[in-house]
RNA sequence: GGACGGGUGGGUGAGUGGCUAAAACCAGCAGACUGUAAAUCUGCCGCUCCUUGCGGGCUACGAAGGUUCGAAUCCUUCCCCGUCCA
């Protein structure tokens, strides 16, 4: 096995860095992982995902399986062979869908019978089927099948997810572990998914109930669904607490810039979040003062990057007045500069992140970003 | 010169007596987006006043008159535009 994790330093808050180490590289942690649900970062090439530094992205079981079809890619070689991407790769198994698709689907103790939202067709994904799917694609890291629910959820349903959630989990663990002891040399590592909605101690009993399972690392999911960022942070702080020092932990889906250097402080190493590529080919833009919406009218003859202070290639070529004009004129290049700047913004603060815990500076850091993104768009 | 067809808000274009400041789409303006059914979605979009209300006033469907309680819608004349005929 190629896999570690090391905690290299611990500051007075709990935020970490450290190196976790894959088949595909060593990933510096904290780290934020760019969201490439279809096999694709949208917008941005595997060179421009290089070129940005980005250490390790994300794919989707869910997605990856209805289409192309997970045995497809393994025929031609894995997914990394198949997209071309040679850094990590972590696979979501699909539990956000049951969130996200919840139309489309029907929970039972099997697993999730859904619709496909692409043909109408139905399948069955269960958490062994879930495993499957990630071990055909051959993911570095891959995610348990978990029941993600709304927020705010009624205390019953979110026991019954937590319960749910638990079981799919040995039952996941026990189908992967069963692969890994047929094949000696298996490449992959899987994580649990700490569910609980918004009830703290439902919180600490899906983490007690996941450690048993001994996974190399744990998330924190069905959070940042709507609920307030304090209590995002309350029930991430309860499950980090109770979570092994010496194994990564992984904040599911967040978030948004100024919020980063709250989980990193809550003891979290790993990230992801479409919000960057999605708020960017929105016209969203992310910058070191806040947000650019970027398609107003305020910008047609900005002659400034779209953020002075940003060291990125776009930053350093293009125009507000560019970058407006692409997005009024509907051209897909504006989603793409945009795209490669969002993305950029986010490694860099976590580079910053990375760069300010050994200093002691990371609740600095947190105040000021939160200071600049406290107005709204400008 | 004649015969048809047509002129509607920034644009395209519905509407053929009251429910019409006028559908829909586009453009324009503003905003949302957190393990991606998202290059998506939402709101505003004649002017104006205020006690901001499914409020009041004004202007508006080529122009001017007329019929009617009421007209973008019906009638008359005129002006434009298109097609065809001479």
């Amino acid at each position: 096995m190629n896999f570690s994790f090391a905690v290299l330093q611990t500051d007075s808050t709990g935020a970490r860095t450290g190196i976790l180490t894959t088949p595909h590289g060593a990933i510096t942690t904290p780290v934020f992982m760019p969201v490439g649900t279809a096999a694709t970062v949208k917008c941005l090439t595997q060179s421009a995902l290089e070129e940005l530094g980005a250490q390790i992205i994300l794919a989707n079981t869910y997605h990856l399986y209805l289409r192309p079809g997970h045995e497809l890619i393994r025929k031609l070689g894995g997914l990394h062979q198949f997209m071309s991407w040679p850094r990590a790769i972590l696979t979501d198994s699909g539990g956000y869908q049951v969130f996200s698709l919840s139309a489309l689907r029907k929970m039972t103790d099997e697993g999730v019978r859904f619709r496909s939202h692409l043909d109408g067709s139905e399948h069955l994904l269960s958490p062994e089927m879930a495993a499957e799917i990630q071990l055909a694609l051959g993911s570095d890291i891959a995610m348990v099948l978990d029941e993600c629910i709304e927020t705010p959820a009624q205390r019953e349903l979110a026991e019954s997810a937590v319960k749910r959630t638990t079981a799919w989990a040995r039952r996941a663990r026990e189908y992967f572990l069963q692969y890994a002891k047929r094949h000696e040399n298996s490449r992959q590592w899987q994580f649990g998914i700490v569910q609980g909605a918004t009830f703290a101690d439902l919180r600490r009993d899906s983490a007690r109930q996941l450690l048993d399972l001994d996974f190399p690392g744990y998330a924190v999911g069905g959070l940042a669904v709507g609920e307030p960022h304090a209590t995002t942070c309350e029930m991430a702080g309860e499950v980090t607490a109770l979570l092994p020092k010496d194994r990564p932990r992984y904040l599911m889906g967040v978030g948004r810039p100024e919020q980063l250097a709250d989980y990193v402080a809550l003891g979290i190493d790993m990230m992801d979040c479409v919000l960057p590529t999605r708020a960017a080919r929105h016209a969203c833009l992310y910058t070191s003062e806040g947000r650019v919406l970027i398609k107003g009218a305020r910008y047609a003859s900005d002659q400034r990057p779209i953020d002075p202070t940003c060291t990125c290639s776009v930053c350093a070529r293009y125009t507000r007045a560019y970058l407006r004009h692409l997005f009024a004129a509907g051209e897909i290049t504006g989603a793409i500069l945009a795209t490669h700047h969002n993305v950029h913004f986010y490694l860099d603060i976590m580079r910053q992140i990375r760069e300010a815990i050994p200093f002691g500076k990371l609740a600095k850091f947190s105040t000021e970003m939160h200071a600049r993104y406290a107005a709204g768009p400008a």
